[in-house]
DNA sequence: GCTTGCGTTAGAGCGCGCTCGAAGCGCTAC
DNA sequence: GTAGCGCTTCGAGCGCGCTCTAACGCAAGC
């Protein structure tokens, strides 16, 4: 099952070119390519991509992404380093939800003071 | 009790660049001067850029504080609009953070799979 | 064989939200 | 009086993450 950019761009949700930017900068390596020269994604890559669009998604700057994927080319002796860069981000994640529910907090309280008349 | 930029960026977290900036593009309006016309700010403007600093924190973009910042000045006919306003933002930011948290459970299955020995 | 359409590359440009620099003024300390 | 600091304005610059343009190639359809 091979996938060319049009379809990786549809099934990710990231467009072509961003496709195109993310292998010039290294974030996406190896990609085959047919006998004219078209990229052929497989099914790895795809997958790949999808966790790049959850990190990217989560705030995780590009500098780290290319961090992380560095680490995955470098093979399983990384693990471990893989697995601290994950949980540095998921807590900052987790701060950002926590901070993210402690202002909406403050904005529920002003629709509730809209509502209830208050118009300042 | 009046305040200098220093002091309320020092408060709020904002600095005193970007709170001549807020006011340049008109989300904070008349600040009022002391007699060699440097800013002093008041406590409902202290409370003010408080307010603006969980819009941003949440993600609002600026043309849309731009449109809060007029309502407020248009006065107590124009509370409908804001807790509209308000109310699409709460929306956006509710959903903004189930994503983040389906992303982060992504996240923590990694972890948990690289912590279990799967290496991939 | 020529148009249409999708692909390729390298590099320039963009939008957002700041952030900084230059030039100048007034106050305070020495 | 003069050095230094912090404020002022206005406009330019920056960092991030794309996003688009230009110029071209191949391949299928009419």
């Amino acid at each position: 099952m091979e996938l060319g950019i049009q379809d990786v761009a549809q099934q990710t949700g990231i467009s072509a070119h961003t496709l195109r930017y993310y292998e010039r900068i290294g974030l996406i390596v190896d990609v085959a390519r047919d006998d004219i020269g078209h990229r052929r994604y497989g099914e790895d890559d795809l997958r790949w991509v999808e966790f790049l669009t959850k990190l990217r998604a989560t705030g995780m700057p590009i500098q780290q992404m290319l961090r992380y994927a560095e680490l995955m080319r470098l093979g399983r002796d990384t693990v471990v380093e893989r697995t601290d860069l994950l949980v540095e981000h998921r807590e900052r994640v987790a701060e950002q939800i926590a901070e993210l529910q402690a202002h909406l907090a403050v904005i529920d309280h002003k629709i509730v003071n809209y509502r209830a008349g208050v118009y300042g």
